[in-house]
DNA sequence: ATGGTTGACGATCAA
């Protein structure tokens, strides 16, 4: 059994504590990190492989920055997508480890949607969908996962009519994510959790957490051959409610050998 | 109701 997780850390130096003890609670073999927001060699690494992990980073001064922890041997496939060489946002990481094609994915936020980054988000996620067509054709067990920044469907927020017109919600999203679907992928949690409330992400805000005034924008995306193994998923609340928690939550998945 | 919070950075931007 293998277990995945992805969780957007929202930096990594000031929640070290946390992912350390997340890691030595929850023990997954495989963790995503997102929003690093820091260089490489400003990665906390030796905590983290002090428990036995390796670690690939693509990191980035104060913005973004993506990871991928792993308790055996790591072979880095991809610094960045596939098609935007030009893009200077460290927001995809592609390994493989552990038998699996494994990607940790920081797509673009969009908001506000009337400048140029949603259109920017937009293509980010048409990369990633052209890149996902061609992972498809090696017909390899991968897994895509991490922060797409989209709320699939009104299930998927505890208030969505609050989110109309945002990035995160947006019909143009909404319809890359299920673009994603058509082509074979697997979400992992909403193939486990039909259920309305599974959430991933609470504002710091209002109150947010407080109130579960949650949303759903943490995905893991299944290949068929790693959906065939795919025996558990869910959201482990847990860090979340620590104090000075990222305002997201790691999300998981088990998959048989 | 246009509030409210956090992180990195440097006197503001991104989320």
């Amino acid at each position: 059994m293998v277990k995945i997780a992805t969780w957007n850390v929202n930096s990594v130096r000031a929640r070290a504590a946390h992912l350390q003890q997340w890691l030595g609670e929850f023990r997954p073999d495989i963790v995503l990190l997102q929003e690093l927001k820091c260089l490489e060699e400003q990665f906390p690494r030796t905590e983290i492989e002090d428990l036995g992990y390796n670690v690939a980073i693509l990191g980035q001064k104060t913005y973004n920055g993506v990871a991928v922890l792993s308790k055996s041997p790591i072979d880095v496939e991809q610094r960045g997508l596939p098609g935007m060489e030009d893009d200077t946002h460290a927001r995809y990481l592609e390994v493989f480890t552990a038998g699996l094609r494994v990607a940790s994915i920081y797509a673009p936020n969009g908001n506000p949607v009337e400048s140029e980054k949603f259109p920017y988000k937009l293509a980010f996620l048409e990369r990633l969908y052209e890149h996902a067509q061609g992972l498809l054709e090696t017909e390899d067990a991968f897994v895509l996962a991490g922060d797409y920044n989209i709320i699939p469907e009104p299930i998927d927020a505890m208030n969505p009519a609050a989110w109309t017109g945002d990035a995160l919600y947006r019909p143009e999203s909404r319809a890359m994510y299920r673009k994603m679907l058509y082509l074979g992928l697997t979400d992992a949690i909403r193939a486990q959790h039909p259920e309305h409330g599974v959430f991933t992400f609470w504002d710091y805000q209002s109150g947010s957490w407080q109130r579960d005034n949650g949303i759903r924008i943490d995905h893991l995306l299944l290949s068929p051959q790693a959906a065939d193994r795919l025996v558990n998923s869910g959201v482990d609340r847990t860090p979340r409610g620590w104090e000075k928690a990222s305002d997201h939550t790691p999300a998981w998945c088990e998959l048989a050998d």
